[in-house]
DNA sequence: ACCGTACACTGCACAATGCAGTAAAGTCAA
DNA sequence: TTGACTTTACTGCATTGTGCAGTGTACGGT
């Protein structure tokens, strides 16, 4: 019942392979720095560990914390060992679930202020999370990376998060200056404006200015 | 049981608005087209269309297509209404899942060499989506587009793609470069050039070049 | 002494996926 | 024309993952 490795299980395994932690530390430090790269529930978090416990790939205490108690996972060896599985095996490809791009494809269903609507609310779930990065980022200046010798890597990462936050910031702009000239969400088609940006497109040429 | 209006129910409805569809249509269609903004899975999008019935917002009827059965879909009125339920409802937030990013943050358990293999894997990935949406431009061009009227929409959607997928193209390259000054993926920690990115980062300026 | 928040989980219903299985029609080549 | 392979057209089932409600303890402030 339940006994596969998943890349969600490899996730908090790694992360055991850091130090050990409880339950719901884990749960704390999954969310927060595997948010933007492997999202995952806060159930899913405190289900893994025990499986891992279940395949021999970490034990288990459970320690008293002022009279509460909580349960501590560590990693063993042959956790270890199957990191290097891990590490052998293809890498999945990106899998991307953006529901306001949905309603722009189907922005024709309602109006143009439904439309410029789903475009806010798109704006700040982003600028959320890139604040949050932004922010991230000013801590380890500060020397507040949890794990100092692995720097180098997270801000590889937080590269890669900035660029994306970037490229949609930029897009929005795009997108509310096209839909500006729009009379209407609805029956518009190929437009001229829309054939030079299709033409631009389809010889791969970005049509953002910057 | 399973009644419970998802997003992806309002994809198939959203599809259900254009025009009737078969299932196995149904299924080839949001394949396609949606993949890039709503990825599912054929099995849900078979389930799809059989719970919007049961709520009333699509009728079926079985249809003979040359001694083979199959089912064709259409949409109701009191489905368009709850399409204009979806349209008022708050947009969720993105939601991005990439292994190979968190393979990049786990990098230091396994070599240079399985990193770099990472980015590749990642790359080949990327490349795939990105030629398919250019050809798919140029196929419009050529009044390829299913629904002609609808093409203004279908093409600012892909220029999000494009954008996207141009991003993650370069940020690929910039890691590359970067990778290729490390002696190794461990205990490097903050090292100037390190510190330099984390710095242009934490004032939200992007470290690649164009 | 009370209240709100953080800690520390578990159970359960349901959403979604992957895979195997079923079966008929079309396509192409030996 | 027969056999092999692909496409059309689904369904059942086991398992993965989510959301939410529920349980209870400890701590800080008023």
């Amino acid at each position: 019942m339940a006994l596969r490795m998943t890349t969600s299980s490899y996730a908090v395994l790694a992360l055991l392979d850091l130090r050990p932690w409880t339950g719901y530390e884990l749960t704390q430090q999954a969310q927060r720095s595997l948010r933007y790269a492997w999202p995952k529930s806060e159930r899913l978090l405190y289900s893994e560990p025990k499986k891992l416990v279940e395949l021999g790939y970490a034990s288990t205490y459970r320690e008293k914390s002022g009279g509460r108690n909580r349960n501590v996972y560590e990693i063993t060896d042959e956790g270890r060992r199957a990191l290097d599985v891990w590490t052998q095996s293809r890498t999945q490809a990106p899998r991307i679930e953006i529901e306001a791009l949905l309603r722009v494809l189907f922005a024709d269903h309602g109006s143009a202020d439904d439309l410029s609507r789903t475009l806010d609310e798109l704006e700040t779930d982003i600028s959320e999370h890139h604040q949050a990065i932004v922010d991230l980022m000013a801590s380890y200046l500060d020397g507040g990376h949890p794990f100092p010798q692995r720097t180098h890597l997270s801000v590889l990462f937080a590269t890669f998060q900035i660029e994306m936050f970037k490229a949609m910031e930029r897009w929005i702009e795009f997108a509310r200056e096209e839909i500006a000239e729009w009379p209407s969400t609805r029956e518009l088609g190929m437009t001229p404006r829309t054939e030079a940006l299709t033409r631009l497109l389809a010889n791969d040429r970005s049509p953002l200015n910057q």
